[in-house]
DNA sequence: ATCATATATGTGAACGCTCACAATATCATT
DNA sequence: AATGATATTGTGAGCGTTCACATATATGAT
């Protein structure tokens, strides 16, 4: 079909230089003539040569390709994520291998595996599920990690965090201060990170309002709509007395939502509901969701950032960065429609040492 | 950090053979003895040895590894493909490797170039906006291609489609069966090959009822809730006659469910919608879409089978399949909010030769 | 014992590049 | 005119595999 590929020895002989010559010309390196360049250069151009990248990476030991790890590409979650990371890799000349876990904690360390084997220089990894020694022991291997929301006890590998506990305060406290006393929160999986973060957030608020914390009302699900609205259900059937529902993310909340619906609870008059994450979803149900808002896209665009700074080994290396949630008050909290945001601060991370 | 890398040379040394054996043996070639193999193997699992892709690929020429380009990841219409594509992809120990063209189309053929140049074994390329004869021209290069969601008019590239013709004749018809005689259409992007796919249907099913099709029923936008809003507030601006709408997606139909809910119109007494592609919103927004499913994530699975039946040279390639689509009732064009499956035939792909 | 045949193992080369170093050319200094 | 520094070019080797072929050993029939 395509004709023999035009290697390096082909232009050096066009060129009538050695191909260590053209090698130069290709990496601009220096020590090489103007008019020699030029030669080579023209030559490069007309037979359409591309160095080899797989050549290259045999004898310099870098693809310059970074793996993603996520649960589920498709979660709008992670696909924001995704997105941030392909843009600026993509800028940066580095590509990018999709990883999905299926939310399976061993399939975590099948992936990592399988992308050790294909050399990549460094890879991203969201949401993970698997412990701690298991994925230390299995990102040794990478000249580069970068984990995304979620951080190692010893702190060994970098990361960019959503500050959880924040989120999970400004959320309950909204909720608080719209004047109920009365929260749930529907927690997501057990073995969740941000799940237990967000947990702290809401006891802080609680406590801060001089309320005892009632362990019933808590109520851990899937992170999905089916599973929001099932804890819901049993929640709300156990504990009627509650007012206010503080969600793990806004799918969850959604299932609040229908179990509402279902019930004929009015949102916000007789139940009102706190999201989180602020996907796209959530300025289009009805009522829209107040929720808390993660700069996902940016969360994916700095990790990159701070891979290839350590890949580089750039001077500027931080090993954590925490990305700080905004609470966005919609009609599931309130009375009016409008979308409000209280904390107006701009979404800086916060850089450590 | 890592001490050196175990190569087959180690492995032969330690195991007491050449390293031409033990290529045998990781090949699961012929022409070893059972006894030998074992040896080999023993000391591949002490050693923890794993060959390099890089230089089998240096010599073979393949990577293993298919390009997946998309207008943008965080599309639900398009993660949804990536989950299928990455799933099966990963099954048979292919790896994806993820583009993003932010919907433009220059970037389409500079991604494309990037892939080339990296080696992939085969693309997988959605959404395309740029013109038949440049892409042609990009994807010769490539040992496979297949391209979803458009067909080139000589049909080199196999492809697999939706059959937009019918999805649109169903939904209009749907609608006229509910009793509308004034049925608009939101059309997407003009350059879209589906969007004039689903006009086709459109305007077959107004052909069918002995509707004259009204040039200024059909009403162009981006693909998004936004332009779905304006186009919708346009259109019935100047011809509030209209009482149902098939919209190109179900973000475009979200935008039109927001203009209706704005102006005052209920849906479905004063205003019936059909989207299309049948994403998770449609079921979640109020009331809930009639949707013309589409099988997303069986696509992106079928993608890949497809392609790597070309790159292996599988007896059974096909050049086409045509995926149909389903339309699924609910509240936006009944009264009742239960999901009916009209169309209740398998959804199985129609091979062509 | 002899030869053909099948099985088992080994050797040289190549894939297309970059690295480390060697060789030459250029030029200002002494 | 010889010296040394600096710019420019070239050479050999190697990255870690697989391919094509050469060789050795075992099996079975004559």
């Amino acid at each position: 079909m395509s004709r023999r590929r035009v290697t390096i020895d082909d232009v050096a002989k066009l060129a009538g230089v050695s191909y260590q010559t053209v090698s130069r010309v290709i990496n601009n390196k220096p020590y090489v003539s103007e008019t020699t360049r030029q030669r080579v250069q023209e030559v490069i151009a007309e037979t359409g040569y591309r160095p080899s990248p797989i050549a290259r990476s045999l004898v310099t030991a870098r693809t310059a390709t970074i793996g993603l790890v996520v649960p589920d590409i498709s979660n709008p979650y992670f696909s924001a994520i995704a997105r941030g990371v392909e843009q600026v890799a993509y800028s940066k000349n580095y590509n990018v291998l999709l990883c999905n876990t299926g939310e399976d904690a061993s399939r975590e360390l099948e992936v990592l595996h399988a992308l050790d084997e294909r050399y990549v220089d460094g890879v991203i990894v969201c949401g993970l599920r698997e412990e701690d020694a298991l994925l230390q022991e299995a990102l040794v291997h990478f000249r580069a990690a970068v984990l995304v929301n979620r951080r190692f006890a010893d702190e060994t590998i970098p990361a960019i965090v959503v500050d959880d506990v924040l989120g999970g305060y400004l959320a309950t406290q909204h909720l608080l201060q719209m004047g109920h006393t009365a929260v749930g929160f529907i927690a997501g999986p057990t073995t969740s990170y941000s799940g237990a973060k967000r947990l702290q957030g809401y006891e802080k608020a609680l406590t801060e309002a001089g309320l005892e914390r009632q362990i019933d009302w808590v109520q851990h699900c899937p992170p999905t709509v089916v599973g929001g609205q099932l804890a819901t259900q049993t929640l709300l059937a156990n504990h009627p007395e509650i007012t206010a529902l503080f969600c793990y993310n806004d799918l969850v909340a959604v299932g609040a939502l229908r179990d509402c619906a279902a019930v004929g609870r009015r949102v916000p008059q007789d139940m009102a509901i706190v999201g989180y994450d602020d996907i796209m979803l959530a300025t289009l149900v009805s009522p829209p969701l107040t929720s808390c808002h993660v700069p996902r896209v940016e969360m994916g665009s700095q990790a990159v950032s701070m891979l290839l700074n350590c890949i580089n080994n750039e001077t500027d290396r931080c090993d954590e960065i925490v990305v700080t949630p905004e609470l966005v008050v919609r009609a599931s909290t309130m009375g009016v429609d409008t979308a409000v945001s209280v904390k107006q601060t701009a979404v800086l991370p916060n850089r450590a040492h």
